[in-house]
DNA sequence: CTTAATAAAGATAAAAAGGTCTTTATATCT
DNA sequence: AGATATAAAGACCTTTTTATCTTTATTAAG
């Protein structure tokens, strides 16, 4: 479904998240140790996501990651995936032909839109704000 | 969502199926043509299809691959997928998490139950013959 | 102004996925 | 039995993804 880079970006996300809401900034290896990612794969990662204007990075001694509190919840996952994996998912054909709608469908597509739909809605209504109030609570983890 | 060998094995189980439904055997290079897809790698795809027994295949002069036509409809997408991909897609946890299940979720684990649910009852529900019916009718096609 | 702590950038490497080529096995036809 | 048409098997190559290592840029603190 997703990418292994897209995995981490979307754990490092909730934990710079979770973090923010104290208004707290963390570093890359704060980071890759929370979610248990390679800290230079990680890097790379964050670097994306910060040119995308998810999350604001910050250089020097105490330099990290972080996210403005108040925009927490106008985060969705959704914006996530389409920084790192890109919209194939949410509209590349299932069966990779090139071209693939309503008028030339390929086989697949008539029940894929309903499964994308909501694949879709789900992550666009997945704020980061929600998503950090259940790993405060302990129901929900980003490494085991 | 689904690796390229997937998308090569879907719609070459579904082009052999649609022979399937007239009893006619396709061999490599005419299915490889129908799907445009590259032969030799279609070749591989096809053997994990026969292993699983999902497709039949008979060498020397005439031979090739069908389907029984008799079950046909008892064939589905489901099937094809688990056998190229495995159950990653259906079980695995969607942020790469070793455990993840309802005690201990990831942060998307539970909307990705009813995605899941969704998605594997769709394929589950697809069968050969439903489809191949669609395609003789011209009403989808598997190149373009 | 120097040092230290951090992320960014870029080069390189390793692993996985995708793809090709050659040889072998099997079946059919003459 | 020999020739031919096919798929199977396995070795190999290429591309993409994942991961690491080194150097550079930036910021803060002393």
């Amino acid at each position: 479904m997703f990418s292994k880079s897209c995995k981490y970006g979307i754990k490092a996300t909730l934990y710079i998240a979770q973090r923010s809401q104290y208004e707290e900034r963390v570093s890359l290896k704060e980071i890759a140790a929370a979610i248990n990612s390679p800290i230079a794969f990680t890097a790379k990662i964050l670097q994306v996501l910060a040119k995308a204007n998810i999350i604001n990075s910050t250089k020097g001694p105490n330099g990290g990651f972080e996210i403005d509190k108040a925009r927490l919840a106008k985060i969705s996952i959704h914006q996530i995936v389409k920084a790192i994996d890109g919209n194939r998912l949410f509209d590349g054909c299932v069966l990779g032909l090139n071209v693939c709608n309503a008028d030339e469908p390929c086989p697949m597509h008539n029940e894929f839109v309903i499964i994308r739909k909501q694949l879709s809605e789900t992550l666009a209504s997945s704020n980061l704000l929600n998503v950090a109030l259940d790993l405060n609570l302990g129901l929900t983890v980003l490494k085991r």
